[in-house]
DNA sequence: TTATTTTACGCAATCGTTTGCGTAAACCTC
DNA sequence: GAGGTTTACGCAAACGATTGCGTAAAATAA
């Protein structure tokens, strides 16, 4: 490949010469222009980013870790990252623990290791998991923090207020009559899903209605399994079943329909994301709306801002929304 | 941030010799080790991996262009490839050109520069496109492209036989007796949906049985538009109705509703993809699957080959698959 | 003990850029 | 036309690693 120096060369002019051209740097005149332009078009001339990155030491490149793609959520919150990121002249290094915490660390590893500019962590963590260990990344790197709530952590972080929305969703069917109620989260140990359940807990109770404790079942963000936490609630024959994804609340759907009872009549059914899915079911499902793009974008944002000026840590709160549907 | 030359400087050796063994070379004794690790450790040293990629000229990484993430079946592709090229030590860049055929140049042109050691490139391009500028980066770099299936540009590509997918679904309605069809294309000028389109149209052709003009229309591969092109279909009164993809399927099934037909008795529906959507509906949809995940984890593996020994371009097929479920 | 091989490590060049410093040439000003 | 500015560009030292070559020291052989 050619480098600078070769159409340093072909030019006949020196190397820096050539640096200050390309970068936009002025005071290079017309004739010599025209030189290096000739040069650079010959040759095919691109300049090296390692290079450049090596010696001003910035990469212009953001790292990006995510549990997995595959969730719709996450989709839209990488989206709405690199189209910010993009737009501002950064490309973006994308890992994927594939919902494995202990590849979390492996990711954050390589991606430091002058790779990158900043970085972005995306999903709640297990249990208290890798607290510890982000406490030392934010001291290496530009960090931003998305959806993960510690209660105390110092982390400049975007995080949406599940809590807040699960607890809309508890008070429109509380408003709406029902009365006995289940839940199906995520998993029993992750952040994301407790926040949404102690939400709904909270509104019910001091609604003064308790939510019993078989009441709750392990879905997994998945849709199967969500099926059969379903099949299983519906013997309680609860009069409404709150889903934390929008994918579990469709399993709920199907588990009704295949029970034999009619959704709202029977039973009203509400899910989390106001994801694609929400339109598509029949009938459509009433869903908390959690604006994962937007959620994506404000990242981008707040991670631009704090490299421009580090400070004290920052927090931007996305709100939710109760959307309305047919489910209920 | 710590460098080689400062560890070197606390553990009282060369660099050369620190190098070596971080690299896992042999040949340095016991006490040196012990020296060099207690150097490491006291100053939180990792190794710089842009200096090294400028030396080495391998970077360790592979770029990743892709028109949207948020559609599940790319999503799906690079959550393929990102598996595969983690399990073989690869970081990953992505690009995401928003469906803006004109910021694929831009995106391969920032991957391309020194920053990655390989690229794929994914979905369809529009007419010819960047024909002749993929021409020009197979030459630079190791290129695999998935899903864009020129007639006879000479890449590495893994493609998935949309034709014959589109086939298997003519051939079952046929088979099921159906006789007017309407088909919902994606774009007008995208390969994916002219490829889709084209082997529906052909299976019926054989079968002697003719596609109108006016039983086709645009569904831009979007929920909204699909439904609106889906209202329009219907008063054709089409017997059943292909679509280019389970989202619009999911429309389709949608307008139906709304114009008081019910799935499958009054009309059959198919989609393509076999994504989470199609399971999702009511009624599930008969899709075509595709193999999104293992297309990208193919194409993973491909680039890794190609970088390994080059050669003459390699293709590989992904075969599709009918999936029957409830709208037929 | 001496000659020979092997082991352990230092020296310095290199990868492709950027950039501070230095200086001829060109341009003004009077 | 001498003095003072400005403009255009060259020189060389970095950035943080890797690696071929060279050589003392250690190990082995004779």
């Amino acid at each position: 490949m050619a480098n600078i120096k070769s159409v340093a060369q072909k030019a006949g002019v020196n190397v820096s010469t050539v640096s200050r051209y390309v970068a936009g740097k002025l005071n290079v005149k017309k004739e010599t222009r025209e030189k290096i332009d000739a040069a650079i078009a010959e040759l095919g001339y691109r300049p090296h980013a390692t290079a450049k990155a090596l010696k001003t030491s910035v990469t212009n490149c953001i790292g990006i870790v995510i549990p997995t793609i595959r969730n719709p959520l996450f989709a839209d919150i990488v989206a709405g990252l690199t189209q910010r990121l993009e737009a501002n002249k950064f490309t973006t290094m994308l890992y994927s623990t594939e919902n494995h915490l202990s590849k979390e660390k492996e990711g954050i590893g390589t991606l430091l290791a002058g790779r990158v500019d900043g970085l972005v962590v995306v999903g709640s963590s297990g249990k208290t998991g890798s607290r510890d260990w982000l406490e030392e990344v934010k001291d290496i790197i530009p960090l931003v923090v998305v959806n993960r709530c510690w209660q105390n952590g110092d982390f400049n972080r975007v995080i949406t207020d599940f809590t807040a929305g699960s607890r809309l969703a508890a008070d429109y069917l509380v408003g709406k009559g029902y009365r006995r109620f289940a839940v199906i989260t995520g998993y029993k140990d992750n952040e994301e899903s407790q926040l949404k359940l102690y939400g709904f807990e909270q509104e019910l109770w001091q609604r003064g209605i308790m939510l019993g404790q078989d009441m709750v079942a392990e879905g997994f963000f998945s849709y199967d399994k969500a099926y059969h936490a379903a099949r299983k609630l519906l013997g309680y024959r609860p009069e409404a079943v709150f889903a934390a994804s929008d994918l579990m609340a469709a399993a709920v759907l199907k588990a009704t329909k295949d029970c034999g009872l009619v959704v709202p009549e029977d039973m009203a059914v509400i899910g989390y994301g106001d994801s694609q899915i929400s339109q598509i079911t029949t009938p459509a499902l009433t869903t908390v709306a959690q604006h994962a793009v937007e959620s994506g974008a404000a990242a981008a944002n707040l991670l631009i801002e704090v490299m421009k000026e580090p400070g004290p840590a920052r927090e931007v709160i996305m709100r939710t929304e109760l959307v309305v549907r047919q489910s209920t």
